[in-house]
RNA sequence: GCGCCUGUAGCUCAGGGGAUAGAGCACCUGCCUUCUAAGCAGGGAGUCGCAGGUUCGAAUCCUGCCAGGCGCACCA
């Protein structure tokens, strides 16, 4: 894996030049010497400022009450310029230092591509530090919905990118598959059952209402029969409990595979219990004079550690709140070796997000070690109708039906398109539309383009040498190859900066932007009845371009089609 | 009442101290006898929710207010 890309290496290279005319203005007189300003260099918003640009001089200006300008020109006037990729600079508007560039640094930027191939875009940003990525994390008591598919989307997308940012990524979903929820699971599916045999039932209160459970009572019967009816209440509820999970975290793990996502492990809460760690958290917390009693109850004081209100751990008759198993499951995965534990949970969690923190802090660990995002709601649309949602009715879409409906490309592409904080309105009719209006396709019909480039190729005979070592990479001249080649050589950053922040939604961007500069490309300039050595050069690109859109397809989720 | 998220073009949303605020879709005008027009080039379209403040510079940071969504259990 390489240290760094070809473009962080000549930014740094500017960097660092700036950061010596800076030096060598000290030396001169032409800057007070106290001046230390960290440079940044950033890509200026039109093509006519420049390459790169940096604002230092007037930060500069500010420590030292000069002129930004003058500051700017001093620096300027100090810049080594020997053996660099820089052609001109420019002083502009309230003191910017706009820098232009020789192309002669996107040839081995172009180069690494080939050479690195499915591998280009990874970096050891990361330096091999172990996260633990949680998501999704449904309960068992019902199919997944559309938030679970947007929380699934983002969460196996931020996961790809980290991995590829040089992280060590595991994606687990912990199995909630203890407590009354899933006691009423199995009541539940009893009184379906019994209802299927005939007899007086009903589902209990608070109870699953839901068809899913109809399907589930046939198995049921098929498989195990109406002996375990007979069996006395504890017995026959483990029964109907475990059944019903173990069919409902099947279904999920299915729908979950056709989406694209394998997680590396399925967690459950009752492993928790069986080794009695619930309990050994208990134990710790209250060795370390973390817990009261009051009212009946056990209660952890996580005020201390900044939570809003302390928090009952055992209830007055004597059985645990679900806050319990959480930190036995959250120190487990530091005790497994993590160093960074990412959460990703709905928006009615974020109130969670204190007690969690202050249980790891109060038993020990670092609690920015602990990171929680929150995913934003989804609502559904049909053009310009709201889908309704009403959980109680059993009128809700769940993930299988979206899935169906729109198929696994269109929706990872439209929850990824979006932040993950912000809140989302999936058009149901747009996503499943076949044509321009969806923007699904703008990206994927750059890929299938360049694919039908090299088929046609093909046709007309034997292909010409195009490698980085056989093309005359100089034809390479037009603005449209120019930019695209620029943007190709910011791949890896890109998916650097995208984990770091933890957004892929600045990979779709990406993406968008690499599609934008190919399709301007493909229409200024031909591939294929060029002469040889332009052919040559054009096709490299155009392959160059296919690993990188088929790259970043990759860590998506999108499948990168050969045709359309 | 308190907390979290959101408010930017007709619609859906990027941008989160820097230059003339962007994209996709929608709308208008051009471009297919040659590699896929699911494309390209261009155009119109904006009091960046409102009001103050900090700053050389604010859509971006701070405060208050308004609007929408979601939370605030000895439920999970």
């Amino acid at each position: 894996m390489p240290e760094t890309s070809v473009l962080s290496e000549v930014k740094a290279d500017i960097i660092s030049r700036i950061e010596k005319a800076i030096e060598i203005g000290k030396v001169k007189g032409d800057l007070p010497e106290y001046v230390k300003p960290d440079v940044k260099i950033d890509i200026p918003p039109r093509p006519e400022q420049g390459d790169f640009a940096t604002s230092v001089a007037m930060v500069i200006a500010r420590q030292t009450e000069l002129d930004p300008r003058a500051v700017a020109s001093a620096i300027v006037k100090n810049l080594p310029l020997e053996d660099s990729h820089i052609l001109r600079v420019d002083i502009a508007g309230p003191g910017f230092i706009n820098l232009f560039l020789d192309v002669a640094w996107l040839e081995p930027a172009m180069a690494r591509i080939w050479k690195e191939g499915p591998a280009y875009g990874r970096s050891n940003a990361g330096g091999g530090k172990k996260i633990l990525l949680e998501f999704v994390s449904a309960n068992p008591t019902g199919p997944l919905n559309v938030v679970n598919a947007r929380a699934a989307a983002v969460g196996d997308c931020l996961a790809a990118l980290l991995d590829a940012a040089g992280y060590r990524v595991a994606r687990e979903f912990y199995v909630n598959d203890g407590g009354r929820q899933v006691e009423l699971l199995g009541r539940s599916l009893e009184a379906r059952v019994r209802q299927k045999l005939g007899q007086e039932a009903s589902i209990p209160e608070g109870g699953y209402p839901g068809d899913y459970l109809l399907e589930l009572a046939d198995e049921f019967l098929r498989e195990k029969g109406a002996a375990v009816l007979d069996l006395p209440e504890e017995e026959r509820v483990r029964e109907f409990s475990s059944f019903a999970v173990s069919r409902m975290v099947e279904r999920q793990k299915k729908v979950l595979l056709d989406y694209g996502l394998k997680y590396d492990n399925w967690f459950f809460e009752s492993s928790l219990r069986e080794k009695g760690e619930d309990k050994k958290v208990i134990q710790l917390l209250t060795e370390r004079g973390h817990t009261y009693q009051s009212e009946g109850a056990l209660w952890f004081r996580s005020t201390t550690f900044g939570d809003d209100k302390d928090r009952v751990l055992i209830k007055s008759d004597g059985t645990p709140t679900y806050i319990v198993p959480d930190i036995a499951y959250h120190r487990n995965k530091f005790l497994r070796g993590f160093d960074h534990l990412i959460d990703i949970l709905g928006p009615d969690h974020h109130g969670y997000i204190g007690r969690l923190k202050a249980s790891m802090q109060a038993l020990g660990f670092s609690p920015d070690a602990l990171e929680v995002l929150i995913v934003q709601t989804v609502r559904l649309m049909r053009g310009k109708e709201v889908v309704k949602m009403s959980k109680r009715g059993g009128g809700f879409i769940t993930m299988e039906e979206l899935l169906e409906e729109v198929g696994k490309d269109a929706a990872r592409f439209f929850f990824l398109m979006r932040s993950p904080e912000s809140h989302l309105d999936f058009d149901m009719d747009l996503a499943k539309l076949q044509s321009n209006e969806n923007p699904v396709y703008y990206v994927q019909y750059a890929h299938a383009r360049i694919a039908s480039i090299f088929r046609q190729a093909r046709q007309a005979g034997p292909l010409p040498a195009w490698g980085p070592n056989e093309v005359e990479f100089d034809l390479l001249v037009d603005p449209s190859e120019i930019s695209l080649m620029r943007i190709l050589a910011a791949f890896p950053e890109e998916v650097a900066g995208a984990a770091e922040s933890r957004q892929p939604n600045r990979l779709l961007k990406y993406m968008m932007d690499v599609a934008t500069a190919f399709h301007s490309f493909y229409t200024r300039c031909r591939v294929l009845g060029e002469n040889k050595e332009l052919s040559s050069a054009r096709l490299y690109l155009s392959r160059l371009t296919q690993i990188v859109l088929g790259n970043a397809l990759r860590l998506a989720g999108i499948s990168a089609p050969e045709s359309m």
